[in-house]
DNA sequence: ATGAAAGCGCTAACAA
DNA sequence: TTGTTAGCGCTTTCAT
């Protein structure tokens, strides 16, 4: 392999300081444009490439964001990644992207990984089991800003950004009772997580405030892995009357629980009518057409990057430990609506 | 910002050299194990974390790897991702990834940062638009190891991994022709990418072994974007006569325009039978379910990995421009099934 | 088994 | 506007 070009190379051609040629290219201010000219035509001609171990050595950052996430492979996440992916590449940020697998072991692993990787700020959204906050501290303490999305958790020095879990999961069940259902059943993940939290919180206020019982049958806790669809059916059959309407935070898991529904002879939603969150495109291919509550899921990984670049470049600082609440929003189609047993 | 610890901090605090404290870490084997020992302790009260820019500058490798994708946010990309980041992430290396949004500017820009970026290799599926190599070129020169996957190109001196597009083209044309179509549509992405192309020559090939006619009404190129499903309804009503067996190379294009032949008075697959490609889990919800080819998503991105670091680390080199072809098999479901018709 | 010393390539403080 | 100089923290000969 034979030596690379350097600035050295290109200072001593040029009989110039290696300073200048530093400052040539990185657009100092103070640098003769006739220079300048001259040292980007040769490093073209050479062939020059920045190194930027050597740059970030000095300079002590690396230009690079580090992201965790529960899985890659997920409708939202992969959205969420898309969105930051195009806003960190335009900052001219790098981003190095792990999974955690749902395993709060793995993801202390990465963080770890991320945090001996100098990256300059990191991007998190927490496992379903994860309980410590230990592997995040190191960031707080080396003042490394730590970005929590989706799955978050509340520290006093961490920025946020979400959707209003709360009122999502308070406005679906209502739709739901509005419909004429009296006996619901809501379908979630780890309750360790804000995001189903939340959302649980939000049907228990909606059943209260229409009297309704809140039961250990109203509530069924899954992995959403491709045994939960079999889990809620067995719930249904398990329950004294079976539910009248179901409020799953997932598309998918809806999606496919309506088709062993109907298989089981049940009409949706004229016998039990479905709630989904997301928005994932099988949403409008299910049919009957999946009532659920859109995901902007592209713009909070937007969001989230810009946030933390800002930061990073002294801009406009959002405060430390506050929350930046997206917009989400209920988009009804046909699996909940029952205008025959609306009242 | 209190200073970082560094390897010159142990060495002093245990009055042994820099070089022995580096040793100690990377288990140097000529080391004394007391010593060793000695070095670990002090690292870990001391919060060490080894600077990898300084390593990295030295060594002149990053372990990273470079991962170019047309976007993040695809059900088949983010599976072939997650693959990717496991293996990765086994191996001790870190992922960079970026997405060129089908952009072949784009993409010419993401390989140029990799690039810089210092990867240890690059592994990339192009672009709908991509025409030129030469963004790849300056990888080959230095002796980047560079590993196609899915949307590949064919050079002497990279890898590639993919499935066989001929075969399942070939495959999928056939069951419908067996299925008693005689008239059929094909709805595909930018022919200059050879999973297209091949899947095409497969239609066509099948198409010809059948005597069946492939004309201009045959082919329907589309960018898969949320028209695509529009377009092939207009190309249905501007035929002669409308196909009688549709064969999508991608499963949610197929599951939408299902929903709209269905709206349209088209039976499926009594008047149109339609074959889609990948098993995105979209084709188990649409109904009729959709007929597809399991495209081996996660194994790819865990095949292209390990090809890759088994390279970097010097073993089990798999010759430079070889292929590695995965299995990939036809899933049968009821879209494309006509036993009324078969002949 | 350990140490001394040089240098990877870049940037920034200071000087001119 | 440019040059001088001194590291950033690590690894690796070459000695010992």
């Amino acid at each position: 392999m034979k030596k690379e070009t350097t600035i050295y190379d290109i200072a001593r051609e040029l009989n110039i300081s290696p300073a200048t040629v530093s400052r040539a290219m990185n657009g100092h201010p103070a640098i003769n444009i006739k220079t300048k000219e001259r040292v980007d035509k040769l490093a073209r001609e050479l062939g020059y490439q920045s190194n930027r171990f050597a740059s970030n050595l000095r300079k002590q950052r690396s230009h690079t964001l580090g992201v965790i996430v529960p899985r890659l492979n997920s409708v939202v996440m992969s959205s969420i990644l898309s969105g930051m992916e195009r806003v960190a590449n335009e900052g001219g940020y790098n981003l190095i992207i792990s999974q955690s697998l749902e395993l709060e072991k793995k993801e202390i692993e990465n963080a770890r990984t991320m945090f001996n990787s100098r990256v300059d700020a990191l991007l998190i959204s927490l496992a379903f089991d994860t309980d410590t906050f230990d592997h995040i501290a190191p960031f707080i303490k080396k003042k490394i800003p730590v970005v929590f999305f989706d799955r978050v958790l509340d520290h006093p020095s961490c920025t946020s950004v979400v959707i209003d879990n709360f009122r999502d999961g308070y406005e679906a069940t209502r739709h739901l009772i509005g419909q004429g259902c009296r006996n619901l059943l809501h379908v979630t993940g780890s309750l360790k997580r804000n995001v189903y939290r939340d959302r649980l919180r939000g049907f228990e206020t909606a059943l209260r405030e229409f009297g309704l019982p809140y039961t250990d049958d109203s509530l069924l806790v899954t992995g959403f892995d491709a045994e939960a669809p079999n889990a809620v059916m067995d719930r249904i059959a398990a329950m004294e009357t079976p539910p009248d309407g179901i409020f799953f935070t997932n598309d998918a898991c809806a999606a496919s629980t309506i088709i062993l529904m109907k298989k089981a002879g049940y009409r949706v939603p004229h016998d039990i009518a479905v709630v989904g969150f997301n928005d994932d495109p099988i949403s409008k291919v299910v049919e009957p057409n999946l009532t659920t509550v859109h995901y902007p899921a592209m713009e909070m990984g937007e969001i989230a990057v810009q946030t933390i670049i800002s930061h990073l470049e002294g801009n406009l600082n959002v405060n430390q430990g506050s929350a930046i609440v997206l917009r989400s929003e209920m988009v009804v189609r046909e699996s909940s609506l029952r205008p025959d047993k609306t009242i």
